[in-house]
DNA sequence: CACACGATGGATATAATATAACATGCGACG
DNA sequence: CGTCGCATGTTATATTATATCCATCGTGTG
């Protein structure tokens, strides 16, 4: 079984079902897609399935290699627009830190995200939290700045690998 | 007067003595350098003055091509290894969404730093705001999230640049 | 002085990430 | 049927970053 998921604010331990975690991600996208009109075609949807692979951040070129990426095979650009497409609707992530992507296990609100990435097992948890998006938003509005993206990425050690440290 | 350009939580207008700026940042890099006995030489000076020449986030490849990109001149890892150095001691900030590098204003200080960029002139001012510090302290210790890096930065448009902006 | 050592930077090569530009297939729709 | 637009394929290249090995230089030590 796969490696568990970060899905919402926390962590979470060993057991979870991860096939019907991306099950649940696949259908929320289609969904998705199918009320905005975007269509979720196979290569897309093949890629958002290898996001999903794992809870951590998935790296364009392990995409690219997973599609195959020998002969007649699929070329830095299939991903490229494929992970475009996702992120420009809110099905995926980039986590700019990494260079790689997360699938979002909300696609269906418009919400800011933050990132907690662990460094120890990779995985990575979104939250959206209110505190955060609020001190954020007061302080840009001290500036007089205008904001549009909000990136918020924070490396550290999950509460699992945590207790699995042998010590300090 | 605060240090210029983008410093501070303010993006400043056009008039700033920048010569000014970047001597200083030199000098405090001077002193940082020698009250904990690393060597700041010619090529890191040069490189750090480099990436002070605007307030805006500077590549890596700029760099190496202002220090000389032809023959016998600088290769990329040169240029790297100065960056390391100059990011090992807080001198430089590298900011993952540009894969590009600024200077810090407070080198003397050991922050966290939250990033406002400006689409518009590219200008990017670092702030220390203890607001969002608190939100994501706590909020990452609810989640039992041991934390070591954390990235803020906030895409937007400056005062100067909504200012100048003919209309939504 | 001779020498070893560590820090610095040079040189070569290549890895990893990302995009530009143009071509092809294919379904929708008049 | 024609053609339009979108998705994908194809080729080439741009951009960002690192691995590895070597040369130089100052410093401390025998």
């Amino acid at each position: 079984m796969e490696p568990p998921g970060g899905i919402g604010p926390a962590f979470r331990g060993s057991g979870h079902a991860h096939g019907a975690c991306v099950d649940d991600a696949l259908a929320r996208a289609e969904e998705v897609c199918r009320r905005r009109g975007a269509r979720l075609t196979p290569l897309r949807r093949r890629v958002l399935a290898l996001v999903w692979r794992s809870h951590r951040a998935v790296k364009a070129y392990d995409i690219l290699a997973a599609l195959g990426g020998g002969r007649g095979a699929a070329k830095p650009p299939t991903v490229y627009r494929a992970l475009d497409f996702l992120m420009g609707h809110g099905l995926i992530h980039r986590i700019d830190s990494l260079n790689a992507f997360v699938g979002c296990p909300r696609p269906e609100r418009g919400h800011s995200a933050q990132f907690l990435i662990c460094g120890g097992c990779g995985e990575v948890s979104e939250m959206d939290a209110a505190g955060i998006e609020r001190a954020i938003t007061d302080r840009a509005a001290d500036a007089g700045f205008a904001l549009s993206r909000r990136i918020v990425e924070l490396h550290g050690t999950c509460p699992q690998c945590t207790a699995a440290a042998p010590r300090a």
